[in-house]
DNA sequence: GTAGGGTTAG
């Protein structure tokens, strides 16, 4: 609102030409908004409408007032114009806070044009900049920017080199990231907290972890966010028991988890799909916090889903007060892998009456869901909808998920009829899909244009030679199986060796299929014998499709009993106290005939059994939807 | 004038 000082004034400058008169009176209603000094304002006022009229310099304060309190990037602009017709564009704390403003409403151009300008700079103006660009993901110029600043010289700043780490981060540049590192420490700022935790998070997002961690080992002060970081580090490196202990740690420290670290343990809690924790978590949000927030909320969906209780899970997405679109499509890919396709479309339906737009996950997630539960027509009906009603394009994703339906479904026409029309670029994962319905259902001939194409895109990858492989050996066409073995050889592609590796006595142990190396080997072999035949007794039958060679079935059943997994996990009962969880990792993704179905079977000795659960809900690996069948029967 | 958080799934 307007005094009448200021009316009297308006009125005294309407002589100035139109541009000028606006700016004056933006200023002043900025002033008048409240924010700015009011006294300043009182005392500038006719000294303003003075200085205006004789066109003559301002006092740079008032302009630094005015451009905090700018609500429009027309407002900066022109107080820009401004200030180049007072000739104040030598005064660098102006000219730096109008670069912010710049950045601070996208503005980067606008920006960038002032920076090149700038007949000095100082440690902030480089900082903004380089900030700006990197909020922009403009790495490019990020970069760029960033050695001019080096290259002229200057000190550097704490502010500057946290955003330069982020965009390495983002583009996943380790070499550029571990060259700022370098840089950091030449300017003696690598132990500053907010480099360090960029720095920590660069190399967890990167992938390498164990620089990740020793970062953090050595780093002076650790102060909340650098726990959350490396909390969340561990669980997206496949180490979520690992984020628990350091979770634990924090609070030994005396830090008190806010709403994000929670959201980050949380999510741990939901990798790792142990309930216990899942359950001591929740109660800690509940004494802790008065409210849940949506994304909080939204993990613990997820969270409670993946420890296998859809039942929690929807009563703390009933118990939400705001569901946004990411809530929804978790609560619907929730009931997916649950099993509980039709509880997903009714979930869709609610949320299409409470006008939430879905999103491409949200469609994804159904056709998953669908897919889970072999719903082939729902999902042709909700894939059309989603193209015709909502006109979301389908991406590979969601192609790849209608190719596996319609695949398994026995309709393998119809996938590779929609894998011919789709006006999206095939990848891997479409095609091996596709090649994996072709084995279930023998089509030789689809499978060699499968595995074509596939070849095509990765000649290097191995499991698509013996995915045919399998293919030609299922149908006796044991010529075709000696051909792909020759290809392997000739262009030096070899199967990965699988590992397991199983945690005993403080030690990693690491078995290979048909590993003798092992200093119990004897001992392993007796108990796995022992335990193949209670598992024979209770119906165990191993699936030697999979076996790749032409040998006797006797054999393949050698090979069999001898993989990775099983040595790891004999070796696992008799060196790991009763009681304790038996944890494996894997480098390759587990064999669901191999090693699921040695581990489901659901009448086991008791005193195994709990073991063997235990260690599949240890595991890295997700437990695919039929093993949590077999963990509910046996009431674990 | 700085940071860390949620949904796909083989």
């Amino acid at each position: 609102m307007f005094t009448l000082k200021n009316q009297r004034l308006l009125i005294a400058v309407t002589s100035i030409e139109s541009q000028k008169l606006c700016s004056v009176a933006s200023a002043l209603q900025i002033l008048d908004d409240g924010q700015a000094n009011r006294q300043f304002h009182e005392q500038n006022t006719s000294l303003l409408t003075n200085q205006i009229q004789e066109t003559t310099s301002l006092d740079p304060r008032f302009y630094v007032s005015a451009l905090i309190n700018c609500k429009h990037l027309q407002q900066i602009k022109s107080l820009h114009a401004q200030l180049s017709v007072a000739g104040l564009l030598n005064d660098l704390l102006l000219i730096n806070k109008l670069l912010y403003m710049y950045v601070r409403y996208n503005a980067l151009d606008d920006a960038n044009s002032l920076f090149d300008e700038m007949p000095a700079r100082n440690q902030i103006s480089w900082s903004v900049m380089i900030g700006g660009f990197a909020k922009a993901s403009n790495h490019t110029n990020c970069f760029e920017t960033f050695r001019e600043y080096i290259r002229s010289g200057e000190q550097l700043d704490v502010y500057t080199l946290p955003s330069v780490i982020r965009v390495c981060r983002d583009i996943k540049d380790l070499k550029m990231g571990k060259l700022v590192h370098h840089i950091a420490h030449k300017f003696g700022l690598h132990m500053n907290t907010f480099v360090c935790v960029a720095l920590v998070d660069m190399y967890a997002k990167c992938g390498v972890i164990d620089d990740a961690r020793k970062l953090f080992d050595i780093m002076p002060e650790k102060d909340l966010t650098t726990w959350t970081v490396m909390i969340g580090a561990c669980a997206a490196n496949g180490n979520a028991s690992e984020s628990l202990v350091l979770f634990d740690h924090m609070r030994e420290s005396g830090l008190l988890p806010d709403k994000v670290c929670m959201v980050t343990i949380v999510n741990a809690c939901a990798k790792l799909g142990a309930m216990h924790k899942a359950k001591l978590i929740h109660k800690l949000i509940q004494t802790q916090y008065h409210s849940v927030d949506m994304i909080l909320g939204t993990a613990m969906i997820d969270m409670y889903a993946k420890c296998g209780s859809i039942e929690t899970a929807r009563q703390v997405f009933d118990e939400m007060p705001q569901r946004n679109v990411i809530t929804w499509s978790t609560m619907i890919s929730a009931y997916g892998y649950h099993g509980q396709a039709q509880k997903a479309l009714e979930i869709f339906h609610i949320m299409s009456k409470n006008k939430i737009t879905p999103n491409k996950i949200t469609f994804l997630s159904l056709l998953y869901a669908c897919s889970h539960s072999g719903l082939v027509n729902e999902a042709l009906q909700i894939f059309s909808l989603m193209q015709n009603q909502y006109l979301i394009k389908p991406d590979v994703k969601h192609y790849t998920c209608m190719v596996d339906l319609l695949g398994r479904a026995g309709r393998l026409d119809q996938a590779f009829t929609m894998i011919k029309n789709m006006n999206v670029e095939k990848d891997e994962g479409l095609w091996s899909s596709f090649l994996a319905s072709c084995r279930i259902y023998n089509q030789v001939e689809m499978a060699q244009k499968a595995a074509g194409s596939l070849l095509e895109i990765n000649p290097q990858n191995p499991s698509h030679y013996i995915m045919l492989s399998n293919i030609y050996a299922k149908a006796g066409k044991w010529d075709d199986v000696a051909k792909i073995r020759v290809q392997m050889n000739n262009i030096n592609v070899k199967k990965t060796p699988g590992w397991t590796w199983v945690e005993a006595h403080n030690t990693f142990h690491r078995f290979s299929s048909g590993d003798r190396t092992h200093c119990e080997s004897n001992a392993i072999y007796e108990k796995l014998e022992g335990l193949i035949r209670k598992l024979e007794v209770n119906g165990y039958v191993p699936d030697t499709d999979f076996v790749l060679h032409d040998v006797s079935e006797e054999v393949k059943l050698g090979n069999l009993y001898e993989h990775s997994e099983k040595l790891a996990i004999a070796y696992g009962l008799i060196s790991i106290p009763e009681g304790n969880p038996i944890r494996v990792t894997k480098n390759l993704r587990g064999n669901r005939h191999l090693c699921h179905n040695f581990m489901k079977v659901d009448k086991l000795d008791p005193l195994v059994m709990p073991k063997l659960l235990t260690m599949m809900l240890c595991g890295t690996e997700r437990c695919s939807a039929e093993l949590k069948d077999a963990l509910r029967k046996a009431k674990f």
